[in-house]
DNA sequence: GCATTCGCCTACCGAATGGTAGACATATGC
DNA sequence: GCATATGTCTACCATTCGGTAGGCGAATGC
């Protein structure tokens, strides 16, 4: 593999395991399996790779967005497939929640510009189908249209970057439910569906368990 | 005020917003306008300090959870008051948020351990307190009681965490539905409770907004 | 009165940090 | 064949890091 790609690589993944802070250069360039100033090369400070790296996730996000949003049919099952689309993204490498979420609190303010112009604009799509869904009855008055996607935002990146904490330390590894993963999914789809669409009246869907998003595994590459 | 309870205070903060190794003792002891031998006579070493603050904010949060739990009466407004402290306790102080998610992402092992045994037990009286819910056709049987726990914390202290940096570039300061920090509550506590209980068909309650906390504006001295 | 403790200080330490200078070897272009 | 560009290296630099040694003054105990 490229070295310059190496690098990213175990950028991303040391920066999200340990912070930005708590990577050293050195932590880096052992990993990749070259000195320091050979890093220095590729990228010209730390800073420059961290943006890099940062770039690298932000890139890809926009790469499955389009696909991500024509998807599938109408109705709830678009909306359906947009959230495991992108629950898929993040559990596909947990590293990019995990990178994503240190970012914003490391820096804020840099954060909530690329958000602005990354994010907002669908934003206004996704909210424009909800607004237009409760036009027609289908989905509850009550939801704030931007304030409910906010929250399914950090229910997924949160959820995937703190996963590995709180699921492995207070879900059994094995239960007739499934596994951890398979349950946070889960029940984040439902919560996500049930919170946003009037139920018609007595539907109890199979609830079929998508999830652990294999579809998803070598989508790393 | 005492200079050990300054220090932590100062510690808190900016652990909170730089992350620990983010931080320097100088930084700390610049912030109390000590010196920083003298912050290493409080404090035997940064890392007694870090759990010192750790502790601090769980216990505070022991302080207040059987009132949390005792309070209000049976129904859906018990749960309501439950997870309106619980939001209170955060937005009090977001600082707790932000550093209890730093550390889960910093340190996962520790946490996951902190976590059995400060959280386990009492979710596991409100997975309980679900599971009566649902014998009594209250509460969706398709709600998975712990997994869903899970994910009303993540929402809270995630989005109490990220919310300056997601709220404030997303949603306008000014709106007829309030400011960013009450829609976003709002809408937390709405999406917890449509995703739990049956609606009692057709009710259309007038969400009476609690919101910004001012009862625990002074909670944090 | 006087020894002791407390709290803070200046001065310093070794280690690690991000980054630079410059040599060297290989590959490439012409 | 030879100059140039590429990529990696060793050696080094200034700074900052967490932490220590030890002195000094004010309070405290007896």
């Amino acid at each position: 593999m490229d070295v310059r790609t190496e690098i990213l690589k175990e950028s991303q993944r040391l920066f999200a395991a340990k912070g930005f802070d708590g990577t050293s250069l050195k932590d880096i360039a052992d990993a990749v399996g070259i000195r320091k100033p050979s890093l220095l090369y590729h990228f010209a400070s730390k800073e420059k790779l961290r943006l890099a790296v940062l770039d690298q996730v932000l890139e890809r996000w926009n790469e499955v967005l389009p696909r991500l949003l024509m998807a599938a049919a109408g109705g709830e099952h678009r909306f359906e497939s947009v959230i495991r689309e992108t629950v898929g993204f993040f559990t596909a490498d947990p590293d990019r929640a995990r990178l994503l979420v240190r970012e914003i609190l490391d820096r804020p303010d840099d954060m909530r510009r690329r958000i602005e112009t990354h994010v907002r604009p669908w934003i206004g799509v996704v909210a424009d189908y909800i607004r237009k869904g409760q036009q027609h009855g289908e989905i509850f008055e009550q939801v704030d249209p931007e304030a409910y996607i906010l929250q399914v935002i950090n229910l997924v990146v949160s959820g995937v970057a703190s996963a590995s904490s709180l699921d492995g330390g207070l879900l059994p590894p094995e239960s007739p439910q499934g596994t951890p993963a398979q349950r946070h999914t889960r029940e984040l789809m439902r919560i996500a569906r049930v919170s946003l669409f009037i139920s018609p009246e007595g539907e109890s869907r199979a609830d079929s368990l998508p999830d652990g998003s294999p579809e998803h595994a070598q989508e790393r590459a």
